[in-house]
DNA sequence: CGGGATCCTACTCGATACTG
DNA sequence: CAGTATCGAGTAGGATCCCG
C-alpha cells in the first residue's frame, strides 16, 4: 500500500492506454461503492449470505425502496449475487460475489480512516464555522 | 490490511463507545471524500501547493462553481489549507493538511481498486442488461 | 416476504453572468 | 485570477400503496 502519485498515474495509464482521463472510471465505479448505502451493504454481507429483511434489520435508516434498489446495483455490477429460492413465503438471499469480496479490503480502510478522524474533522469544521 | 468485520465493529465500538451506529459517520466522511470531485482534488494536490487555475487545469470537466465549492468543503474539513497572497493579479495556493495526506493512501487504494475492476465491471453490467 | 410502481421534495450540479 | 450570484434541469431518496 502507500502507493505513489506515479503509481496512480501508471495504473491509470494502463487501463486507459495512456489516454483520456481516470476521473470519470473511478468516479463511475465510486458513485456505486459510496452511495448512501452500498457500503453498508458490503460491509454487512461481510457476514456472509443474508435475506432481505435481514439486511434490513442490520441497517438502519434504510427504506425498502433504497435497499431494493442498492441491491440490484449491486448485483448489476456483479459484486453481490441474489438468490431466490422457490418457496412460499418466498426467501431471497445475497451474497458477496468473489469480486465483491475483493472490494472489502480498499473499503474497509476507507471506513477505518472515517472513523479515526471523523472526530478531528467535527472540530475542524466548528473551528472554520466559527469564523 | 485485509480486516476482518470484527476489526471493523470493534474500531467502531471505540470511536462510538459501543453505542449508535457506524453508518451515519462512515457516510458523513464518505459524503465529503466521494462526491464528484473531491477524490480527484486530493489525488491532484499530492503534487504539492497548486493554484486554483492549475487545479482546474488538472481536473478536465470540473465547473469553476463546483472547484470553489469543493475546495471550500475540503478546507471545512481541514483536509486542505488555503492560502492567499497579497498581490495583484491575486493568487491563491491550496495544499494538502497533515490530515489530509493521511487520507491518501485509503483513497488510492479505492482509486486503484475501480481502475483493475471497472473493466470486469462494465462486462457484468452489459451481461446484467442483456438480460 | 420481497419488491415493483408512483408520487413528491430537496438538493446537487452545470451554465451563465458579474466582480474585486 | 479567483471567485460570487442566480437560475434551471435533473436526480436521489423517502413515503406510500399494491402485488405474487
Amino acid at each position: 500500500m502507500s502507493q505513489s502519485a506515479e503509481d496512480v498515474r501508471s495504473a491509470y495509464e494502463d487501463s486507459c492506454h495512456a489516454r483520456g482521463d481516470v476521473g470519470p472510471i473511478v468516479r463511475d465505479v465510486l458513485d456505486r461503492v459510496a452511495d448512501k448505502w452500498s457500503l453498508l451493504v458490503i460491509a454487512t454481507l461481510q457476514q456472509g449470505r443474508l435475506r432481505f429483511s435481514q439486511l434490513q434489520a442490520h441497517i438502519p435508516g434504510v427504506s425498502q425502496r433504497m435497499l431494493t434498489r442498492t441491491l440490484r446495483h449491486l448485483e448489476r455490477d456483479g459484486l453481490i449475487s441474489r438468490t431466490v429460492h422457490a418457496e412460499v413465503p418466498p426467501r431471497v438471499e445475497y451474497e458477496l460475489t468473489p469480486m465483491g469480496g475483493t472490494l472489502l479490503a480498499p473499503a474497509i480502510a476507507l471506513a477505518e480512516w472515517a472513523i479515526a478522524h471523523h472526530e478531528q474533522i467535527e472540530e475542524r469544521r466548528a473551528a472554520y464555522d466559527a469564523r
